[in-house]
DNA sequence: CTTTAACTTTACGTTAACGTAAGCGTAAGA
DNA sequence: TCTTACGCTTACGTTAACGTAAAGTTAAAG
């Protein structure tokens, strides 16, 4: 109750159009509450908007997304259903290392260029 | 001379179909010379589709990738350019730093959501 | 000599992730 | 009361990054 968002509170906070929210939940990312035909985000829908982006940044689609966030409501506490949460958890977490080390890999490469530059321009 | 692979050598090696190599050519990610109208790829061609692809797993557009090998050809080396390009190699250290950090902070709310799975598990 | 395999070009199809425009409702301020 | 702002739905458009199919060439193998 205390924490209620408009479509247009969220999309400036974030840089996204309207669209692209209504268009998130379209997809089953978000689930807006409404108030007669008017969209409602909650606290938890603001935190997915967050992830979702964040998931963009590093080349997530928005169903791995959707992956990622299904992973914060471990909501029916089944045992079953807990490890197989616990396995996929897992599973994102050796692929985001992975593209850490792609990352650095880029990281050592471009410095190497970098510093051939600089010992090109040094001699003027 | 001594280093020459056909579309298909590459396309097995890097599991991807001849039609994307082809398609990186139109877009002027490649460039391999011909034997006839027969495509012949350079050991060059090669590590710039590494690059490529290294560049598609952390979330890079082909465009972005474009830039990305145009910087370990520091060809024409006029003093401008030289600048130019190292201001364009700093600039995308800095989104590989930004895109590394986005990766912790994502790792890091795996963990907790993790443990609480496990807690949770111990339980039974 | 013909079939098979690998190569080519041309061109239309597809999916993801939105953009954009039309047309309508509602509420608040001049 | 009018218009300005924000919201809604419906629906067609767009770009990137290929997929896929058609139709033809060329070299090796049976």
């Amino acid at each position: 109750m205390t924490d209620a968002y408009s479509i247009s509170d969220l999309s400036q906070e974030f840089h996204v159009t309207p669209r692209t929210i209504r268009f998130y939940e379209e997809k089953g990312l978000l689930f807006p509450s409404r108030k007669g035909s008017t969209r409602v985000f909650s606290a938890a829908d603001r935190v997915k908007l967050k992830l979702i982006l964040r998931g963009k940044k590093i080349g997530f689609s928005l169903d791995e997304s959707r992956d990622i966030i299904e992973m914060y409501e471990p909501e029916t506490a089944n045992t079953r259903q807990l490890e197989n949460l616990l396995l996929k958890i897992q599973g994102k977490q050796l692929l985001l290392e992975q593209r850490k080390k792609e990352i650095n890999t880029m990281l050592k490469d471009l410095k190497k260029t970098e510093s051939i530059c600089l010992s090109a321009l040094d001699g003027r």
